[in-house]
RNA sequence: CGGCGAUUAGCGCAGUUUGGUAGCGCACUUGGUUUGGGUCCAAGGGGUCGCAGGUUCAAAUCCUGCAUCGCCGACCA
């Protein structure tokens, strides 16, 4: 491709608006355009490297046995209601209307429709397992889309789903899939790590998440320091402490503390560690008749609540939702900032890491006091222990081996084992060996192609562009000719390496613009591509052209005939 | 959805406090100059100042409403 036929788009100056590096990479280097909130348009570039992404990840699907179709992006709402997932769903669900008035919705993944197939398609065992995906537009109305196509409303995702008469057969897949994703992020150059995840909303047993690591990233996962234990903070245990509750050594007294209304108060005002403060969160829950009922959750002052894990414990409230300030006046008699379990009549759930506490110090349920010195069983009930928090850097890890690390990765893939949540609502059959019915087990999984650009310009920057790993670069080689304009010796063999290059089978970009040096130095560096080659007079009377990769500054001066075999031994 | 902020040329911004008929840099066009790291000089094109209403002799500037965009939070395969 000649840069003058070409709609390079480079921008100088860093757009406003763009947060991440990758999002002002994108913009910068011309590979998309913001049309509307979330919504964005794919310039030649970007689309080159979105392409590359999808062929990859299109090849070990196929080589790990899926069976690539194309479903519509646009769903009629009568399978979502036989779902269940019309109600479920909520705003982040685009509903619309055709001229029928009919309705329809924009999907935001596709487990309806590939149900809906395979119960018409499939109706034998004998046929199964059977996986399919398709790389397919997504629309998810987000609250807040950011970061560019990193959390944009449309984007483009791989999505499989795969169909099984046993558990050990899903199993059996789901491993297939974890493999092919390791191979497809080890062939995309990227750094990442598999990960132990929550399943969600989506429901099902068993779920990885693959994630690119990169200090940008939303998500925080929690490493062993001495095993392969990865998992999601949001799920990662927070082992209980070895160590026994000590004795109490200190009376329960009630302090007045007027001007504390916060944890970070308490501290700085009464030289208490942190360690030895309890801090109280009510939340939603029902009782055992299925009443609402407020709910106390008990965790140390320096920790924070996993809301998942509170969720999960029966009788509280999921999604997790935080009693107001009214609420609790009226259950407690007091505001936020002076609750503590010491006498509270509500159910008390108390973390771990809180109840092996001794002579701490929570508030009195009085508006400015805090109790201080107390303990345990003696002065507030400890009946029910759960695990509540975060972990956090240095907490044992949960596998038994080394302590937890955390790091911040970008997910960009998801598996699950569904089970037969899907296909029991939408009936999803076949006749087993013994002729009977049977609801089949189903696996998901998930890659986020369009994400997977800005996870790779994430990890692979300096602060002169992207350095594309060879598999995604837009362009392999790019030729940058010195005043090709005023001298018919660099034209001439910058045409007949542009020529030989692409006979040799290499996407080329040749930089034939009227242009300073410094601009296409600028530009090439900018969008990322991996090698270059400088043609200028200064060196052809030896007949030799200078080389760079874009991850070095080392220059290589070769002989022009050169050329064509170093990149091709590289 | 809550809090905060922004909206002036294709992009990045100044001008708004104190109302007086719109400016800078980049990009673009033309001519010259320079030529291995974003040259320099000159001339030029391009703006219903987000939209609607109001105050005023006069509004980018003051007032009201709305829209769009962004940040933080809540939410999320």
């Amino acid at each position: 491709m000649r840069t003058t036929q070409y709609l390079l788009g480079t921008l100088k100056e860093n757009p406003a608006n763009a947060e991440v590096v990758s999002h002002q990479l994108m913009l910068r280097a011309g590979m998309v355009r913001r049309v509307a909130a979330g919504l964005y348009t794919w310039t030649p570039t970007g689309l080159k490297v979105l392409r590359k992404v999808e062929q990859i990840v299109r090849e070990e699907m196929a080589a790990a046995g899926a069976l690539e179709i194309l479903m519509p992006m646009v769903q009629p709402a009568d399978l979502w209601q036989e779902s269940g997932r019309w109600e479920d769903y909520g705003p982040e669900l685009l509903r619309l209307k055709d001229r029928h008035q009919r309705e329809f919705v924009l999907g935001p993944t596709h487990e309806e429709v590939i149900s809906e197939l395979v119960r018409k398609e499939i109706s034998s065992y004998k046929q199964l397992p059977m996986n399919l995906f398709q790389i397919q537009t997504k629309f998810r109305d987000e609250i807040r889309p950011r970061f560019g196509v990193m959390r944009s409303r449309e984007f483009i995702m791989k999505d499989a789903y795969s169909f099984h008469t046993s558990d050990a057969c899903l199993e059996k897949t789901y491993q297939a899939m974890y493999d092919a994703y390791t191979r497809i992020f080890t062939r995309l150059g990227l750094n990442f790590r598999p990960v132990i995840a929550d399943t969600g909303s989506i429901g099902g047993d068993m779920s990885h998440e693959f994630h690119v690591l990169a200090s940008s990233g939303e998500d925080a996962i929690a490493f062993s320091t001495e095993s392969d234990y990865a998992a999601n903070v949001e799920l990662a245990e927070a082992v209980a402490p070895s160590t026994p509750r000590d004795e109490a050594t200190q009376e329960l007294n009630k302090q007045a503390t007027p001007n504390v209304k916060t944890i970070d108060d308490l501290v700085s005002q009464f030289n208490v560690a942190i360690e030895q403060t309890v801090k109280t969160l009510i939340v939603h829950g029902t009782d055992d008749h299925g009443e609402p009922t407020l709910v106390a959750l008990v965790i140390r002052g320096d920790h924070s609540l996993n809301e998942i894990k509170a969720a999960k414990i029966k009788g509280v409230l999921s999604p997790l939702v935080f009693a107001t300030e009214e609420e609790i006046q009226a259950a407690v008699g007091a505001g936020p900032g002076s609750l503590g379990p010491v006498g509270l009549k509500l159910r008390t759930i108390v973390d771990r890491s809180a109840a092996v506490l001794s002579d701490f110090v929570t508030g009195a349920n009085d508006d400015g006091y805090h109790y201080f010195g107390v303990n345990w069983e003696r002065d507030a009930a400890c009946t029910e222990v759960e695990d509540l928090r975060d972990v956090v850097e240095g907490d044992p890890s949960p596998c038994g081996k080394g302590t937890v690390r955390i790091a911040r990765g970008i997910e960009v893939g998801h598996i699950f084992q569904l089970g037969t949540t899907y296909s029991d609502a939408m009936k999803v059959s076949v006749l087993n060996e013994s002729g009977k019915s049977q609801n089949l087990a189903m696996g998901c999984y998930g890659i986020g192609v369009s994400r997977i650009v800005a996870a790779a310009i994430e990890q692979h920057h300096d602060d002169k562009g992207i350095i594309w790993p060879e598999a995604t670069a837009p362009f392999q080689v790019c030729i940058l000719p010195m005043n090709m304009h005023k001298s018919v010796r660099v034209k001439e063999v910058a045409e007949n390496l542009y020529s030989e290059l692409q006979a040799a089978g290499f996407d080329v970009l040749f930089d034939d613009r009227k242009e300073r040096p410094g601009v296409m130095f600028a530009d090439m560096e900018l969008v990322g591509v991996p090698h270059t080659i400088v043609i200028g007079e200064r060196n052809l009377d030896e007949k030799a052209v200078e080389y760079t990769a874009r991850n070095s500054s080392e220059k290589v001066k070769m002989p022009i005939e050169d050329v064509v075999s170093y990149l091709k031994g590289l």
